[in-house]
DNA sequence: CATGAATGAGTTTTCATTCAT
DNA sequence: CATGAATGAAAACTCATTCAT
């Protein structure tokens, strides 16, 4: 029934963006962000089943082509290091770049119910896989320990891409977030011990 | 005006921890946390401000005397290593002992609203502060490098156990947290690389 | 402006029915029915003046039909009694055979909204005059007692019909309702004394 | 959880009779019962489930008051012909005395969704075995013929009356429903024949 | 003639908070 | 101190109808 696709279909996701960017999840109603897509607030249910749908779609489409993105990106890097060179800068690069998606994924997405939190969550199953792979093909190669767990490590590059982000939106995005790639990138291979 | 103190403010918070754990936040209504604590809807006001007042007062509450207990065991822990191996096992070991507590803070706290978030985000902020000082200790201590960016280490370390016990949750708390630190603290201190 | 005849007019009449008998007064919607009766939305617009005017002329060519025959047949039987048989009898007959129909004209379209119901009653106006007719007849033949009440007998008549059809349908139309021919006109005929 | 006792009960029931029969079933919002019942809005969740148990215990308490009502008076009236006057001069006194019940229950909530019309429906069951058991004592005492069919009568009886109810509320209440009960009495007996 | 995308008005229900007892 | 009945504001969603093509 709910059409997915179209001018106004991207029209009503980037104008969720923007208005739950600006006035925070709970204040996103359909009505706000059918007038800054300037459609109808019934057009809204041509394009999406509901509310949650919104939500969910705006993310499986922002967070899906940065994920392709990403493959793609990685895919002609060779060394193992670099790619997780590349994997940080652009995880920063592309949030920077778009504050407001930031804010949105980052802080009020996560204020959604159980149901559209699920969704996100398999939405995010297919990044966590990107980033496994380069520790695996790391490993592989010879370049990182064999016996790290490819579990931990992915949570250790995720959790602290992911706290990094949170605290610099927290922070006004007041410093740049790509200076942070090289000494992150330093602490994931060297770790803290001299 | 709200008291906050008294056995009747320990059941209230007590009662929303299990509320919450049990229904979900957004489930979690004022009656039902005064129904499960055996007092009526009225009397909550007499001891919370408001409805966000217990959820800050909960954490607060629970989070504070984990600081606590963190700072004190660190003060006997003499080698930063030590420390730091300390801090993820106390971590780990209290949110493990009270699933429920973890589920609260972990999952649901976080969809409440900036106001309350802004609350727990202050509280956090002190938890940080051990953390800072364990890296600066290893610094100092030269045990650490002197090139790493504290806040970096910070993020690094804070990221990953609330990504790794996020996970845990996620997965219904089937492994041991606990099993997890080694690891871990390996990983911070000497990093991926071979 | 509505052409209220045609092809199209005659079909979206029809998938009017099928649509209301299959999903119910409130759950038939001007484009489902439109798309039963392929057309577009619009196209319903173009013979009819509004969704109202659909469920009126419904009810107006069905009834206006059923009217018409009842008035023919009975105007070859010579005899009231015989045309008091005939009128039950072709009032089941003819809603036995179409119990799409006898659902849309007997249950859902009861539950229209004043206005349509309005227009309904005064369709149903030519059929009690019928009724009359023939109860008018019995007496001036001498057949029927002539202290009897026209419009009382005229109620009895049709609402024991009206009656009979619904607890039919409400029973999933399980039995035969001609077979209620007899049982009821002798009921009308004679009453319950000894 | 809903109350379904108390004065405010019976005063949101009694203000739902009067909202819908000035009103209209479809021009009966919740706020508008709550203002002629001079409740808040929310009062009417402390005692009902939601709107449709509003409308379903309005008829249970009206018409289970009324059958109530028959059924005691019937049991103190000995011949089944005069039970059966008594009934159809009960069910008209009832209705004529409250002409805002008569058009609610009558005309109004037959509009309503199915869900309703059918919890409506139980509750007719119990008037329709009330009128049942006066046939069969009819046909015990050998008042009535043996060889009439319950139902068939059943449906004569409750379908005329309804029809007649309906008629007279159609025409405004304009002539007395209680002038009836004789003549409609005499059909029932006697039938149309000579 | 026919289409079907777009419109936007309108209502039930929840639940944090109050205050008379 | 404690109660719990009462309050009332606030928002997602449907669907008959229009009109540019």
């Amino acid at each position: 029934m709910a059409k997915r696709t179209g001018e106004k279909y991207d029209a009503i996701i980037n104008a969720a963006v923007r208005v739950i960017a600006q006035y925070g999840y709970h204040q996103a109603q359909v009505s706000k962000i059918a007038r800054e897509a300037n459609v109808a607030d019934g057009t809204i249910y041509l394009y999406f089943e509901n509310k949650d749908d919104v939500l969910v779609s705006l993310f499986n489409e922002k967070m899906g082509a940065f994920i392709s993105d990403v493959e793609k990106a990685l895919s002609n890097v060779p060394s193992p290091v670099n790619q997780l060179r590349e994997l940080i800068r652009l995880h920063f690069e592309y949030l920077q770049a778009d504050a407001q998606l930031a804010i949105v994924t980052q802080i009020e997405l996560r204020q959604s119910k159980p149901a559209v939190r699920k969704e996100i969550g398999l939405i995010l199953k297919r990044y966590l896989g990107v980033i496994d792979r380069v520790i695996q093909d790391g490993i592989k190669d010879g370049l990182f320990r064999e016996d790290i767990d490819v579990r931990t490590a992915r949570r250790m590059i995720f959790g602290t891409m992911d706290e990094t982000v949170t605290s610099w939106i927290m922070k006004d995005c007041k410093y740049s977030l790509t200076d942070q790639v090289e000494p992150m990138l330093d602490l994931f291979l060297n770790g803290l011990s001299k």
